[in-house]
RNA sequence: GGAGAGGUGGCUGAGUGGUCGAAAGCGCCGGUUUUGAAAACCGGUGAGGGGGUAACCCCUCCGUGAGUUCGAAUCUCACCCUCUCCGCCA
Protein backbone atom coordinates (compact mmCIF):
# COMPACT_ATOMS: atom_id res chain seq x y z
CA UNK A 1 0.00 0.00 0.00
CA UNK A 2 1.46 3.50 -1.03
CA UNK A 3 0.99 6.47 1.50
CA UNK A 4 -2.47 8.13 0.85
CA UNK A 5 -0.85 11.05 0.50
CA UNK A 6 0.05 10.16 -3.23
CA UNK A 7 -2.87 10.35 -4.61
CA UNK A 8 -4.41 13.14 -2.85
CA UNK A 9 -1.31 15.20 -3.83
CA UNK A 10 1.48 14.68 -6.40
CA UNK A 11 -1.15 11.90 -8.55
CA UNK A 12 1.24 13.12 -11.78
CA UNK A 13 4.01 11.57 -10.25
CA UNK A 14 2.06 8.19 -9.12
CA UNK A 15 0.71 7.95 -12.80
CA UNK A 16 3.84 7.96 -14.28
CA UNK A 17 4.70 5.14 -12.01
CA UNK A 18 1.67 2.93 -12.43
CA UNK A 19 2.55 3.53 -16.25
CA UNK A 20 5.81 1.72 -15.45
CA UNK A 21 4.22 -0.89 -13.40
CA UNK A 22 1.48 -1.59 -16.55
CA UNK A 23 -1.19 -0.47 -13.97
CA UNK A 24 -4.15 1.18 -14.62
CA UNK A 25 -3.26 5.29 -14.35
CA UNK A 26 -7.62 5.92 -14.36
CA UNK A 27 -7.45 4.49 -10.77
CA UNK A 28 -6.05 7.75 -9.62
CA UNK A 29 -8.60 9.93 -10.43
CA UNK A 30 -10.75 7.77 -8.82
CA UNK A 31 -8.39 7.07 -5.95
CA UNK A 32 -8.18 11.24 -5.80
CA UNK A 33 -11.82 11.49 -5.55
CA UNK A 34 -12.49 9.19 -3.08
CA UNK A 35 -9.55 10.65 -0.71
CA UNK A 36 -11.11 14.52 -0.97
CA UNK A 37 -14.63 13.00 -0.30
CA UNK A 38 -13.08 10.73 2.91
CA UNK A 39 -11.78 14.49 4.31
CA UNK A 40 -14.58 16.20 3.32
CA UNK A 41 -16.57 13.96 5.38
CA UNK A 42 -14.35 13.49 8.24
CA UNK A 43 -14.52 17.13 8.87
CA UNK A 44 -18.55 16.78 8.84
CA UNK A 45 -18.67 14.16 11.33
CA UNK A 46 -16.13 15.54 13.66
CA UNK A 47 -17.53 18.64 14.40
CA UNK A 48 -20.44 16.99 15.09
CA UNK A 49 -19.08 14.50 17.03
CA UNK A 50 -17.40 17.19 19.01
CA UNK A 51 -20.18 19.25 19.75
CA UNK A 52 -21.88 15.75 21.07
CA UNK A 53 -19.23 15.00 23.65
CA UNK A 54 -19.71 18.74 24.74
CA UNK A 55 -23.21 17.97 24.91
CA UNK A 56 -23.15 14.69 26.88
CA UNK A 57 -20.90 16.50 29.76
CA UNK A 58 -23.63 19.46 30.21
CA UNK A 59 -26.18 16.78 30.23
CA UNK A 60 -24.37 14.54 33.29
CA UNK A 61 -23.93 17.92 34.99
CA UNK A 62 -27.59 18.70 34.68
CA UNK A 63 -28.95 15.15 35.47
CA UNK A 64 -26.87 15.83 38.92
CA UNK A 65 -28.66 18.48 39.71
CA UNK A 66 -32.12 17.67 38.41
CA UNK A 67 -32.49 15.59 41.60
CA UNK A 68 -32.96 18.56 43.83
CA UNK A 69 -34.60 20.90 41.04
CA UNK A 70 -37.53 19.66 38.73
CA UNK A 71 -37.45 22.45 36.26
CA UNK A 72 -33.39 21.11 35.37
CA UNK A 73 -34.77 17.61 34.29
CA UNK A 74 -36.93 19.46 32.41
CA UNK A 75 -33.95 21.14 30.49
CA UNK A 76 -31.99 17.93 30.72
CA UNK A 77 -34.90 16.19 28.91
CA UNK A 78 -34.58 19.21 25.97
CA UNK A 79 -31.03 18.37 25.51
CA UNK A 80 -31.84 15.22 25.56
CA UNK A 81 -34.00 15.04 22.36
CA UNK A 82 -31.74 17.75 20.72
CA UNK A 83 -29.21 15.39 21.02
CA UNK A 84 -30.77 12.54 19.50
CA UNK A 85 -30.94 14.64 16.27
CA UNK A 86 -27.24 15.33 16.36
CA UNK A 87 -26.55 11.56 16.96
CA UNK A 88 -28.50 10.30 13.59
CA UNK A 89 -26.83 12.84 11.70
CA UNK A 90 -23.22 11.14 13.22
CA UNK A 91 -24.83 7.94 12.40
CA UNK A 92 -25.82 8.72 8.81
CA UNK A 93 -21.69 10.52 8.03
CA UNK A 94 -20.25 7.51 9.84
CA UNK A 95 -22.23 4.91 7.33
CA UNK A 96 -21.55 7.21 4.53
CA UNK A 97 -17.42 7.39 6.05
CA UNK A 98 -17.05 3.67 6.05
CA UNK A 99 -18.03 3.23 2.65
CA UNK A 100 -16.09 5.48 1.46
CA UNK A 101 -13.16 4.07 3.30
CA UNK A 102 -13.81 0.63 1.99
CA UNK A 103 -13.68 1.70 -1.20
CA UNK A 104 -10.50 3.59 -0.98
CA UNK A 105 -9.07 0.76 0.95
CA UNK A 106 -10.01 -1.62 -1.76
CA UNK A 107 -8.39 0.37 -4.33
CA UNK A 108 -5.69 1.48 -2.80
CA UNK A 109 -4.47 -2.57 -2.12
CA UNK A 110 -4.60 -2.87 -5.90
CA UNK A 111 -1.83 -0.54 -6.02
CA UNK A 112 1.52 -2.14 -6.62
CA UNK A 113 4.43 -0.22 -5.22
CA UNK A 114 6.54 2.10 -6.88
CA UNK A 115 9.48 1.20 -9.17
CA UNK A 116 12.94 2.52 -7.50
CA UNK A 117 15.22 4.92 -9.72
CA UNK A 118 17.12 2.36 -10.24
CA UNK A 119 15.10 0.39 -11.92
CA UNK A 120 14.98 -0.13 -15.78
CA UNK A 121 11.88 1.09 -17.76
CA UNK A 122 9.70 -2.05 -19.36
CA UNK A 123 7.11 -4.29 -19.68
CA UNK A 124 8.35 -7.13 -19.82
CA UNK A 125 10.83 -9.90 -19.04
CA UNK A 126 12.93 -8.37 -22.49
CA UNK A 127 13.75 -5.22 -20.65
CA UNK A 128 15.57 -6.67 -17.61
CA UNK A 129 19.26 -6.20 -17.15
CA UNK A 130 22.04 -8.61 -16.82
CA UNK A 131 24.14 -7.17 -13.56
CA UNK A 132 26.46 -10.08 -13.67
CA UNK A 133 27.17 -13.37 -14.38
CA UNK A 134 29.28 -16.16 -12.16
CA UNK A 135 30.15 -19.87 -13.76
CA UNK A 136 30.61 -21.03 -17.18
CA UNK A 137 28.11 -22.97 -18.61
CA UNK A 138 29.40 -26.89 -18.79
CA UNK A 139 30.20 -28.41 -22.24
CA UNK A 140 29.22 -31.66 -22.92
CA UNK A 141 30.15 -34.61 -25.14
CA UNK A 142 26.74 -35.83 -25.59
CA UNK A 143 23.27 -34.64 -25.89
CA UNK A 144 22.65 -33.64 -21.46
CA UNK A 145 19.12 -34.89 -20.96
CA UNK A 146 16.51 -32.88 -19.16
CA UNK A 147 15.65 -33.77 -15.36
CA UNK A 148 12.40 -35.35 -16.24
CA UNK A 149 14.10 -37.90 -18.25
CA UNK A 150 16.97 -37.97 -15.77
CA UNK A 151 15.16 -38.49 -12.84
CA UNK A 152 12.54 -41.08 -14.12
CA UNK A 153 15.52 -43.07 -15.22
CA UNK A 154 17.01 -42.98 -11.76
CA UNK A 155 13.93 -43.53 -10.20
CA UNK A 156 14.31 -40.58 -7.74
CA UNK A 157 11.10 -38.59 -9.63
CA UNK A 158 7.51 -39.53 -10.48
CA UNK A 159 5.30 -37.01 -12.07
CA UNK A 160 2.95 -39.98 -13.02
CA UNK A 161 2.06 -41.64 -9.75
CA UNK A 162 2.04 -37.86 -7.90
CA UNK A 163 -0.63 -36.94 -10.41
CA UNK A 164 -2.71 -40.42 -9.21
CA UNK A 165 -2.73 -38.73 -5.55
CA UNK A 166 -2.95 -34.57 -6.67
CA UNK A 167 -3.73 -34.00 -9.72
CA UNK A 168 -1.24 -32.26 -12.59
CA UNK A 169 2.25 -30.03 -11.17
CA UNK A 170 2.62 -32.38 -7.84
CA UNK A 171 5.47 -34.28 -7.60
CA UNK A 172 6.71 -37.26 -6.19
CA UNK A 173 10.37 -37.82 -4.67
CA UNK A 174 12.04 -41.28 -4.08
CA UNK A 175 14.89 -42.51 -2.29
CA UNK A 176 18.54 -40.67 -3.47
CA UNK A 177 15.88 -37.67 -4.68
CA UNK A 178 14.10 -36.94 -1.53
CA UNK A 179 17.59 -36.96 0.40
CA UNK A 180 19.34 -34.53 -2.14
CA UNK A 181 16.16 -32.32 -1.56
CA UNK A 182 16.57 -32.46 2.04
CA UNK A 183 19.88 -32.10 1.72
CA UNK A 184 19.72 -29.00 -0.20
CA UNK A 185 17.37 -27.67 2.42
CA UNK A 186 19.41 -28.40 5.10
CA UNK A 187 22.78 -26.83 3.27
CA UNK A 188 21.13 -23.47 2.96
CA UNK A 189 19.61 -23.15 6.17
CA UNK A 190 22.71 -23.89 7.42
CA UNK A 191 24.53 -21.70 5.27
CA UNK A 192 22.00 -18.49 6.47
CA UNK A 193 22.47 -19.25 9.67
CA UNK A 194 26.03 -20.10 10.57
CA UNK A 195 27.31 -17.87 7.99
CA UNK A 196 24.79 -14.91 7.00
CA UNK A 197 23.62 -14.09 10.47
CA UNK A 198 19.83 -15.30 9.54
CA UNK A 199 17.70 -16.82 12.83
CA UNK A 200 16.01 -20.20 11.30
CA UNK A 201 11.88 -20.06 11.98
CA UNK A 202 9.72 -22.51 11.15
CA UNK A 203 6.51 -20.66 10.71
CA UNK A 204 3.02 -22.14 10.34
CA UNK A 205 2.55 -22.76 6.44
CA UNK A 206 -1.29 -21.88 6.76
CA UNK A 207 -2.15 -18.30 7.50
CA UNK A 208 -5.23 -15.87 7.64
CA UNK A 209 -6.91 -13.17 5.18
CA UNK A 210 -4.97 -10.31 7.84
CA UNK A 211 -1.64 -11.82 7.22
CA UNK A 212 -2.03 -12.70 3.52
CA UNK A 213 -3.08 -9.20 2.97
CA UNK A 214 -0.33 -7.87 5.16
CA UNK A 215 2.54 -8.53 2.23
CA UNK A 216 0.10 -7.85 -0.36
CA UNK A 217 -0.92 -11.23 -1.56
CA UNK A 218 -3.95 -10.27 -1.04
CA UNK A 219 -6.93 -8.81 -2.05
CA UNK A 220 -5.82 -8.77 -5.86
CA UNK A 221 -4.18 -12.43 -6.16
CA UNK A 222 -6.75 -14.35 -4.35
CA UNK A 223 -6.95 -16.91 -7.37
CA UNK A 224 -3.28 -17.56 -6.72
CA UNK A 225 -3.87 -19.26 -3.53
CA UNK A 226 -4.95 -22.55 -2.22
CA UNK A 227 -7.36 -21.71 0.21
CA UNK A 228 -8.43 -24.47 3.50
CA UNK A 229 -11.65 -25.33 4.42
CA UNK A 230 -15.05 -23.91 4.79
CA UNK A 231 -16.32 -20.07 5.10
CA UNK A 232 -16.38 -20.45 8.71
CA UNK A 233 -12.53 -21.01 9.33
CA UNK A 234 -10.95 -19.59 6.40
CA UNK A 235 -6.94 -20.55 6.09
CA UNK A 236 -4.63 -20.07 3.10
CA UNK A 237 -1.88 -22.39 2.58
CA UNK A 238 1.56 -19.88 1.92
CA UNK A 239 2.38 -19.42 -1.72
CA UNK A 240 6.61 -18.65 0.51
CA UNK A 241 7.60 -18.22 3.95
CA UNK A 242 8.27 -14.44 3.24
CA UNK A 243 4.09 -14.40 3.62
CA UNK A 244 4.34 -15.70 7.50
CA UNK A 245 7.68 -14.18 7.98
CA UNK A 246 7.11 -10.82 7.19
CA UNK A 247 4.03 -10.49 9.11
CA UNK A 248 5.64 -11.93 12.03
CA UNK A 249 5.91 -8.15 13.52
CA UNK A 250 3.11 -6.96 12.10
CA UNK A 251 0.95 -4.66 14.07
CA UNK A 252 4.30 -3.90 16.52
CA UNK A 253 6.17 -1.10 16.82
CA UNK A 254 9.60 -2.20 17.61
CA UNK A 255 12.01 -0.68 20.24
CA UNK A 256 15.19 1.26 19.29
CA UNK A 257 18.00 -1.05 18.62
CA UNK A 258 15.89 -4.14 17.49
CA UNK A 259 16.82 -3.60 13.76
CA UNK A 260 18.19 -4.74 11.29
CA UNK A 261 16.13 -8.47 12.04
CA UNK A 262 17.09 -11.35 9.70
CA UNK A 263 14.86 -14.46 9.23
CA UNK A 264 15.41 -17.46 7.28
CA UNK A 265 13.00 -20.30 6.91
CA UNK A 266 12.39 -23.62 5.14
CA UNK A 267 8.80 -24.02 4.11
CA UNK A 268 6.83 -25.75 1.10
CA UNK A 269 5.06 -22.94 -0.92
CA UNK A 270 1.39 -23.67 -2.81
CA UNK A 271 0.60 -22.02 -5.35
CA UNK A 272 -2.35 -22.38 -7.31
CA UNK A 273 -1.22 -19.65 -10.54
CA UNK A 274 -4.16 -20.29 -12.46
CA UNK A 275 -3.03 -17.90 -15.50
CA UNK A 276 0.19 -20.01 -16.10
CA UNK A 277 -1.03 -23.46 -17.55
CA UNK A 278 0.33 -23.95 -20.99
CA UNK A 279 3.88 -23.12 -19.30
CA UNK A 280 6.12 -25.35 -18.68
CA UNK A 281 3.64 -28.24 -18.04
CA UNK A 282 6.46 -30.77 -17.61
CA UNK A 283 8.64 -31.46 -14.48
CA UNK A 284 9.54 -29.93 -11.49
CA UNK A 285 9.86 -26.12 -12.48
CA UNK A 286 6.73 -24.95 -11.99
CA UNK A 287 4.89 -26.97 -9.47
CA UNK A 288 1.42 -26.51 -6.90
CA UNK A 289 3.58 -27.41 -4.57
CA UNK A 290 7.53 -26.75 -4.45
CA UNK A 291 10.50 -26.80 -1.38
CA UNK A 292 11.77 -23.36 -0.58
CA UNK A 293 14.27 -21.19 1.61
CA UNK A 294 13.17 -18.15 1.90
CA UNK A 295 14.99 -14.99 3.46
CA UNK A 296 13.51 -12.08 4.75
CA UNK A 297 14.72 -8.78 6.42
CA UNK A 298 13.52 -5.90 8.30
CA UNK A 299 15.43 -2.75 7.89
CA UNK A 300 16.05 0.71 8.61
CA UNK A 301 14.66 2.91 5.46
CA UNK A 302 18.33 4.35 5.00
CA UNK A 303 19.85 1.26 4.52
CA UNK A 304 17.07 -1.52 2.72
CA UNK A 305 19.10 -0.48 -0.57
CA UNK A 306 22.80 -1.59 0.80
CA UNK A 307 20.75 -4.63 2.65
CA UNK A 308 19.51 -5.94 -0.92
CA UNK A 309 23.10 -6.03 -2.18
CA UNK A 310 23.69 -7.98 0.69
CA UNK A 311 20.78 -10.83 0.32
CA UNK A 312 21.57 -11.16 -3.62
CA UNK A 313 25.25 -12.26 -2.22
CA UNK A 314 23.87 -14.44 0.31
CA UNK A 315 21.29 -16.40 -2.33
CA UNK A 316 24.05 -16.43 -4.55
CA UNK A 317 27.00 -17.94 -2.27
CA UNK A 318 24.41 -20.93 -2.14
CA UNK A 319 24.71 -21.18 -6.06
CA UNK A 320 28.72 -21.03 -5.98
CA UNK A 321 29.31 -23.18 -3.00
CA UNK A 322 27.35 -25.50 -5.18
CA UNK A 323 29.00 -24.56 -7.72
CA UNK A 324 26.30 -24.18 -10.13
CA UNK A 325 26.60 -21.33 -13.17
CA UNK A 326 24.23 -18.75 -12.64
CA UNK A 327 23.44 -14.90 -13.56
CA UNK A 328 22.17 -11.79 -11.75
CA UNK A 329 19.20 -10.07 -13.38
CA UNK A 330 17.81 -6.79 -12.57
CA UNK A 331 13.92 -6.70 -13.05
CA UNK A 332 12.79 -4.13 -15.04
CA UNK A 333 9.69 -1.88 -13.99
CA UNK A 334 6.94 -3.95 -16.04
CA UNK A 335 8.66 -7.58 -14.92
CA UNK A 336 8.44 -7.17 -10.64
CA UNK A 337 6.25 -8.64 -8.18
CA UNK A 338 2.94 -6.29 -6.61
CA UNK A 339 5.10 -4.96 -3.33
CA UNK A 340 8.55 -4.59 -5.05
CA UNK A 341 9.95 -1.31 -4.95
CA UNK A 342 13.42 -2.97 -6.61
CA UNK A 343 14.48 -7.02 -7.54
CA UNK A 344 17.31 -9.16 -8.62
CA UNK A 345 16.39 -12.59 -9.98
CA UNK A 346 19.39 -14.95 -9.53
CA UNK A 347 18.81 -17.64 -12.82
CA UNK A 348 20.88 -21.09 -12.65
CA UNK A 349 22.07 -22.18 -16.51
CA UNK A 350 19.97 -24.88 -17.25
CA UNK A 351 21.35 -27.41 -19.70
CA UNK A 352 18.86 -29.06 -21.40
CA UNK A 353 16.87 -25.87 -21.94
CA UNK A 354 20.29 -24.12 -22.86
CA UNK A 355 18.41 -21.02 -21.02
CA UNK A 356 18.81 -19.32 -17.53
CA UNK A 357 16.09 -20.26 -15.60
CA UNK A 358 14.85 -18.63 -12.63
CA UNK A 359 15.94 -19.75 -9.29
CA UNK A 360 15.66 -16.72 -6.51
CA UNK A 361 13.97 -13.61 -6.52
CA UNK A 362 15.26 -10.91 -4.18
CA UNK A 363 12.80 -7.98 -3.68
CA UNK A 364 12.82 -4.30 -1.41
CA UNK A 365 9.86 -3.57 -0.53
CA UNK A 366 10.39 -0.74 0.96
CA UNK A 367 7.61 -0.05 3.09
CA UNK A 368 5.01 -0.89 1.24
CA UNK A 369 4.38 -4.04 3.32
CA UNK A 370 5.27 -2.40 6.17
CA UNK A 371 2.15 -0.14 5.81
CA UNK A 372 -0.11 -2.79 4.77
CA UNK A 373 1.03 -5.02 8.03
CA UNK A 374 1.72 -2.02 10.25
CA UNK A 375 5.77 -3.24 10.66
CA UNK A 376 7.07 0.04 12.87
CA UNK A 377 10.12 0.83 14.77
CA UNK A 378 11.11 3.57 16.86
CA UNK A 379 14.71 4.94 16.60
CA UNK A 380 14.82 6.56 19.40
CA UNK A 381 12.73 6.18 22.54
CA UNK A 382 10.98 8.84 22.81
CA UNK A 383 10.74 8.98 18.41
CA UNK A 384 8.17 8.88 16.46
CA UNK A 385 7.19 5.36 15.11
CA UNK A 386 8.25 4.82 11.76
CA UNK A 387 7.73 1.91 8.78
CA UNK A 388 10.50 -0.43 8.59
CA UNK A 389 11.78 -1.61 5.46
CA UNK A 390 11.15 -5.13 4.28
CA UNK A 391 12.73 -7.29 1.97
CA UNK A 392 12.48 -10.93 1.19
CA UNK A 393 14.69 -13.33 -1.15
CA UNK A 394 14.72 -17.49 -2.20
CA UNK A 395 18.06 -19.00 -0.68
CA UNK A 396 17.21 -20.59 -2.75
CA UNK A 397 14.03 -22.61 -4.52
CA UNK A 398 15.20 -25.85 -3.55
CA UNK A 399 13.05 -27.97 -6.38
CA UNK A 400 14.34 -26.16 -8.99
CA UNK A 401 17.92 -26.37 -7.14
CA UNK A 402 17.58 -29.74 -7.23
CA UNK A 403 16.78 -29.70 -11.35
CA UNK A 404 20.02 -27.47 -11.90
CA UNK A 405 22.01 -29.83 -10.37
CA UNK A 406 20.70 -32.96 -12.08
CA UNK A 407 21.21 -31.36 -15.21
CA UNK A 408 24.37 -29.61 -14.93
CA UNK A 409 26.39 -32.62 -12.75
CA UNK A 410 24.99 -35.35 -15.29
CA UNK A 411 27.38 -38.02 -16.93
CA UNK A 412 26.27 -39.94 -20.52
CA UNK A 413 25.06 -42.56 -18.62
CA UNK A 414 22.46 -40.35 -16.81
CA UNK A 415 24.43 -40.53 -13.57
CA UNK A 416 24.50 -37.34 -11.29
CA UNK A 417 27.51 -35.53 -9.38
CA UNK A 418 26.92 -34.21 -6.14
CA UNK A 419 28.60 -31.29 -4.93
CA UNK A 420 31.21 -31.08 -2.58
CA UNK A 421 29.22 -29.05 0.07
CA UNK A 422 26.74 -31.63 0.24
CA UNK A 423 28.31 -34.91 0.89
CA UNK A 424 28.59 -34.27 4.19
CA UNK A 425 24.62 -34.96 4.14
CA UNK A 426 24.57 -37.46 1.85
CA UNK A 427 27.61 -39.66 2.70
CA UNK A 428 26.29 -42.98 3.16
CA UNK A 429 22.98 -42.71 2.44
CA UNK A 430 21.03 -45.44 0.24
CA UNK A 431 21.33 -44.73 -3.30
CA UNK A 432 24.40 -42.96 -3.09
CA UNK A 433 27.80 -43.87 -4.28
CA UNK A 434 31.30 -43.19 -3.89
CA UNK A 435 33.56 -42.90 -6.53
CA UNK A 436 37.07 -41.94 -5.04
CA UNK A 437 36.62 -38.69 -3.68
CA UNK A 438 33.66 -38.19 -5.83
CA UNK A 439 30.22 -39.09 -5.04
CA UNK A 440 26.97 -40.05 -7.33
CA UNK A 441 23.73 -40.89 -7.71
CA UNK A 442 23.94 -44.12 -9.92
CA UNK A 443 21.66 -45.07 -12.87
CA UNK A 444 20.56 -48.77 -13.09
CA UNK A 445 22.41 -49.96 -15.95
C1' G B 1 -14.28 -32.73 21.00
C1' G B 2 -16.77 -31.55 26.29
C1' A B 3 -16.94 -28.01 30.67
C1' G B 4 -15.46 -23.45 32.81
C1' A B 5 -12.72 -18.60 33.28
C1' G B 6 -10.94 -14.41 30.95
C1' G B 7 -9.18 -10.57 27.12
C1' U B 8 -8.25 -2.80 29.77
C1' G B 9 -2.04 1.54 28.27
C1' G B 10 5.31 -1.25 27.82
C1' C B 11 3.88 -4.71 32.23
C1' U B 12 0.64 -5.84 36.73
C1' G B 13 -4.15 -4.41 37.63
C1' A B 14 -8.84 -1.18 39.23
C1' G B 15 -13.02 0.38 36.84
C1' U B 16 -20.49 -2.60 35.40
C1' G B 17 -24.11 3.62 31.73
C1' G B 18 -22.25 10.22 32.31
C1' U B 19 -15.78 15.24 32.45
C1' C B 20 -12.72 7.62 31.90
C1' G B 21 -7.88 7.93 27.40
C1' A B 22 -9.05 5.39 31.73
C1' A B 23 -7.19 4.77 39.37
C1' A B 24 -2.96 2.62 41.60
C1' G B 25 1.69 0.25 41.27
C1' C B 26 5.91 -1.19 38.27
C1' G B 27 8.91 0.13 34.15
C1' C B 28 10.81 4.14 31.14
C1' C B 29 12.34 9.50 30.27
C1' G B 30 13.57 14.42 32.41
C1' G B 31 14.65 17.22 36.84
C1' U B 32 15.99 18.16 42.26
C1' U B 33 19.36 16.08 45.72
C1' U B 34 24.45 13.35 45.56
C1' U B 35 31.74 13.35 44.60
C1' G B 36 29.20 9.36 41.53
C1' A B 37 25.36 5.80 41.89
C1' A B 38 21.19 4.08 44.61
C1' A B 39 17.15 5.75 47.51
C1' A B 40 13.75 9.75 48.08
C1' C B 41 10.94 13.68 45.98
C1' C B 42 8.80 16.49 41.61
C1' G B 43 7.23 16.34 36.55
C1' G B 44 6.48 13.66 32.11
C1' U B 45 5.46 9.10 29.67
C1' G B 46 0.35 5.11 23.82
C1' A B 47 -1.32 4.96 18.69
C1' G B 48 -4.04 6.59 14.36
C1' G B 49 -6.68 10.48 11.97
C1' G B 50 -8.43 15.80 11.00
C1' G B 51 -7.45 21.21 11.42
C1' G B 52 -3.60 25.22 12.26
C1' U B 53 2.55 29.00 9.95
C1' A B 54 2.85 27.83 15.02
C1' A B 55 1.55 27.50 20.19
C1' C B 56 -2.19 24.32 20.10
C1' C B 57 -7.23 22.40 19.22
C1' C B 58 -10.52 18.40 17.81
C1' C B 59 -12.02 13.14 16.60
C1' U B 60 -11.27 7.81 17.21
C1' C B 61 -9.18 3.57 19.79
C1' C B 62 -10.29 -0.55 26.68
C1' G B 63 -9.62 -8.35 21.71
C1' U B 64 -12.55 -7.63 16.59
C1' G B 65 -17.18 -6.39 14.30
C1' A B 66 -22.29 -5.10 14.68
C1' G B 67 -26.31 -3.29 17.94
C1' U B 68 -29.04 -0.54 22.19
C1' U B 69 -28.60 4.73 24.16
C1' C B 70 -28.69 11.80 24.18
C1' G B 71 -24.14 9.29 25.97
C1' A B 72 -20.73 2.60 26.10
C1' A B 73 -14.41 0.15 28.68
C1' U B 74 -19.18 -0.64 31.27
C1' C B 75 -25.52 -3.33 28.45
C1' U B 76 -26.88 -7.02 23.95
C1' C B 77 -25.31 -10.30 19.85
C1' A B 78 -21.65 -12.64 16.72
C1' C B 79 -16.69 -13.77 15.92
C1' C B 80 -11.36 -14.18 17.27
C1' C B 81 -7.81 -15.24 20.91
C1' U B 82 -5.76 -16.84 25.78
C1' C B 83 -5.91 -19.80 30.24
C1' U B 84 -7.72 -24.13 33.46
C1' C B 85 -9.90 -29.10 33.83
C1' C B 86 -11.54 -33.65 31.15
C1' G B 87 -11.09 -36.54 26.61
C1' C B 88 -7.95 -37.57 22.37
C1' C B 89 -3.45 -37.42 20.00
C1' A B 90 2.50 -36.55 17.63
Amino acid sequence: MLDARFFQEDSAELEKALQRRNADPALIQRLNELAKSRKHLIQRTETLKAQRNKASQEIAQLKAKAKSNPSVATEAERRISEMKEVGDQIKALDTELAQVEDQLSYESYRIPNIPHSSVPDGISSAANVEVRKWGSSPTFEFEPKDHIALGERLGVLDFERASKLSGARFALYFGAGAALERALIQFMLDLHTREHGYQEVIPPFLVNRDTMTGTGQLPKFEQDLFKTGVEERELFLVPTAEVPLTNIFSNEILEPGRLPVYFTAYSPCFRSEAGSYGKDTRGLIRQHQFQKVELVKFVEPEKSYDELEAMVKNAERVLQLLELPYRVMLLCSGDMGFGAAKTYDLEVWLPAQRAYREISSCSNCEDFQARRAKIRFRQEAQGKPRFAHTLNGSGLAAGRTFIAILENFQDKEGNIQIPKVLHRYLEGAPGFSRRGAELWILAKS
